[in-house]
DNA sequence: TAGTGGTCTAGACCACCAT
DNA sequence: TGGTGGTCTAGACCACTAC
């Protein structure tokens, strides 16, 4: 059994304590966190790290580190639809389209890094959030890394599937995002009207290798959907 | 004069020798770069974590760490236009359609956490790319911090500007990406069709405080922008 | 000038992977 | 089983902020 790390607890735990303080209010110092929770001072530093990242405070070099004051985003992580749509408070649905083996292609092909002749499974499903259609999803997988997935019960969600069933772990992702418009057969299932504005994410997943495992279009209406995330300067 | 740390130096050596080789190649071992370039083991990981976190190398506990396939998508970072044109290998321009003082208005306000009848500068530009329309920029800042903003040269860099006159640097950002249809005024200025989609960023730039420092409309041409980004999966 | 976060060291043990 | 990355410790000095 793996445990928890150290950092890990610290950082729940002063995600805790946070919860009532006002923005701008200091924590306390590294050394005194460091003294009081019995750790060093650089697992302090690990749990802090973490928080920083995830926006939850921000530190002033000799001044100190700060609760962060509420913001729309959190910095982006890879999630799977479901997960997507509880962080929004709306329940995550689905629709099975289709479920077939085909040949890549020469695009799906690219993306996978695979011959264009091979088979890939593509499961083309319309998701739902709170019963009403929030994108269409179309993912395709080589199919010799997935053998009989067509057959599998694909109503809930793919990520959780490929881990227990395959022992496939998408790690991370490659993600493309622009604005479409949309055709009339996506129109229509997505239940907006012919001609509006679409927002089509293209992802290629990534095992802890980074090679690909999964190769998605997922085309979500512009008028339920945005994407929110924050983002840091990086080298000055 | 701040000298430059050691493990961002590593972190460039390293780079450079991990130029030529091929994919999936591994690295020395991070006791042997310690050895090697005579610094601690955890600073050789400070310098593995930039490099793993900009994709440059991917780490497999138990194995080792491993140069990373060519991706299409670094990790998202904080830029300027300017910036943003440049890695896209195209020569950035401006033609600026609006400087003035107004007041803020409810939404702005909100934005940049200032009262509604707060006064703020306005800065609308065209932005181009190689010569033709890129995307429509609309700043809003806090006019008490950018007293006589409206009378500089705002042909090039805002960031740079707000920097070298005011200053002020923003660290970080919060952004909210759209698929939107463009109106009339819009298509006439991007140069594209009436009612074709284009893709809408509002940001929120913060400074070392998280305080906001300036509110960011931007409409980009669908048909030539996209944004790319690698995603990591957090908390399993 | 005192105190903060930022960087760095030289150890140590653990979880995990390949063999 | 031996070697890898992941975590952790107990120090130290530096750069920067606030007073």
């Amino acid at each position: 059994m793996a445990r928890q790390a150290k950092y890990e607890e610290l950082r729940q735990e002063l995600l805790a304590e946070m919860a009532g303080s006002a923005p701008h209010t200091p924590l306390p110092t590294e050394r005194e966190i460091s003294a009081r929770h019995g750790v060093s001072r650089n697992t302090v530093r690990q749990a802090l790290d973490a928080l920083e990242t995830s926006g939850s405070v921000y530190r002033v070099q000799g001044a100190g580190t700060f609760v962060a004051p509420p913001v729309v985003s959190k910095s982006l992580a890879l999630t799977s639809f479901s997960e997507d749509m509880r962080e929004r408070d709306l329940v995550p649905a689905s629709r099975l389209l289709a479920a077939e083996t085909v040949r890549a292609g020469r695009q799906i092909a690219e993306r996978l890094g695979i011959a264009p002749d091979a088979e890939v499974v593509r499961v083309s499903r319309l998701r739902l959030a709170d019963g009403s259609p929030m994108c269409l999803e179309n993912v395709h997988l080589p199919a010799d890394r997935v053998p009989g997935l067509a057959r599998e019960d694909l109503s809930g969600s793919l990520y959780a599937l490929l881990t227990e069933r395959y022992g496939l772990q998408i790690r991370s992702a490659e993600q493309v995002v622009r604005a479409v418009d949309l055709d009339e057969t996506e129109s229509a299932l997505l239940g907006v009207p012919v001609g509006v504005s679409g927002l089509r994410v293209q992802r290629v997943g990534l095992d802890r290798r980074d090679t690909p495992v999964e190769a998605t279009t997922t085309l979500y209406r512009a008028d339920r959907y945005d994407i929110r995330f924050t983002v840091r300067r990086s080298r000055p």
